[in-house]
DNA sequence: ATTACTAAGATTCGAGTAC
DNA sequence: TGTACTCGAATCTTAGTAA
């Protein structure tokens, strides 16, 4: 899709008017600001852009041709419901800090309608359904936002609801934190880690 | 994003190989065979694509790659009833200005069954929460024309219906003027000021 | 500060064609 | 049938710069 358009689109130019210059697409694009200029002279003339004095959005003409765009990869990327099996494995701990923290539990719960206990069971992913764990990221999904105090900041949480051995449960991605490629943090009202043992079954709608 | 790499996911190239010519590639993507032949070659040595034989997959960098457009437009799309949390500010007493002028009057009263109060509510949402107010405009709205006197223009409103600390308003998204990015003007049949107090929850569907 | 023109350089493409 | 090379043409991008 071109880049411009996303660009403007992750601004929410698709919507009302914004402000934003042609250095400042170019910067967020990666090109010159004279290769944007012209290039949303050529959006314009296509009517997928408009523009009154400084300020641009865009038009209908081109939200839809975006859109047209997401359904088709929508269609590739909602497949049915998934199992992946694995086991139960030692995390590193860092599950069970973020699980503490207030604002988490109380977006689980206003989220999923549980108290999350505070720590997160982490599943190794068998070799054949490591490509699944990606998938599971273009599922339905509930966004937790970050937070800051002062002393550090804490990133956004994808949150997929599912069930592990038959229990209601949520997988968690924490965005900033990267993660083994073959780990599924897992996180439920009750300890997991004390109820589960052996084989492990994940289930995603 | 790439058109050869769209085409070849929605073959379903991704859940394994397919069997697919570069004629076959160029004639789906509306170019030249020769084309098809050389951007594969560019695509495998990138190993977003892997070929053996005639056979042809996606492998999962490419796959990857695509996912993270897809969660981007999905952001755009697809963001389900969310909640902003704020407090009351004063406002600049433009948006009293705007709900005393009949035009605007009658039309909220039209599309949301009520005659608002004269002057709109203005929110500061919280840091956290300031990424949802760009979201707000991808939501189902109700744009109310703008019309134009002898003297002055007055722009449109889009209009986001919602819910504060449980009653039923109207965000309004007054299109030229600009506002703080961390504010947002509410609008309800009564006088909002009076009847609230402390903290502010904004619910959108 | 901006935007956007021109000219030149870089990249991408299709036609012809070999294998 | 296929794929993929060369090469000239078309397109796109950047730098310089005017307004």
């Amino acid at each position: 899709m071109d880049e411009i358009l996303f660009a403007l689109l992750k601004k929410g130019a698709h919507v009302g008017y914004i402000r934003i210059s042609t250095s400042q697409i170019a910067e967020i694009c990666g090109m010159s600001q004279q290769n944007a200029s012209r290039r949303i002279i050529e959006l314009e003339k296509g009517e997928i852009l408009k523009r009154v004095g400084k300020d641009i959005k865009v038009t209908d003409l081109g939200f839809g041709m975006v859109k047209e765009e997401y359904l088709e990869l929508k269609k590739i990327f909602e497949i049915k419901k998934m199992q992946l099996k694995g086991k139960i494995i030692e995390g590193a701990g860092q599950g069970k800090y973020y699980m503490s923290l207030e604002h988490y539990k109380k977006n689980i719960e206003k989220n999923f309608g549980f108290v999350p206990y505070p720590g997160t069971l982490n599943v190794k992913i068998r070799k054949e359904d490591i490509g699944k764990r990606e998938r599971i990221l273009t599922k339905d999904l509930i966004i937790i936002k970050g937070f800051a105090t002062k002393n550090r900041s804490f990133g956004e949480l994808f949150c997929y609801p599912a069930r592990i051995n038959k229990i209601n449960c949520v997988i968690v991605f924490p965005l900033r934190t990267h993660h083994e490629k073959d780990v599924i943090e897992i996180v439920a009202k009750e300890n997991l880690r004390k109820k589960l043992k052996g084989k492990i079954i994940i289930e995603v709608d």
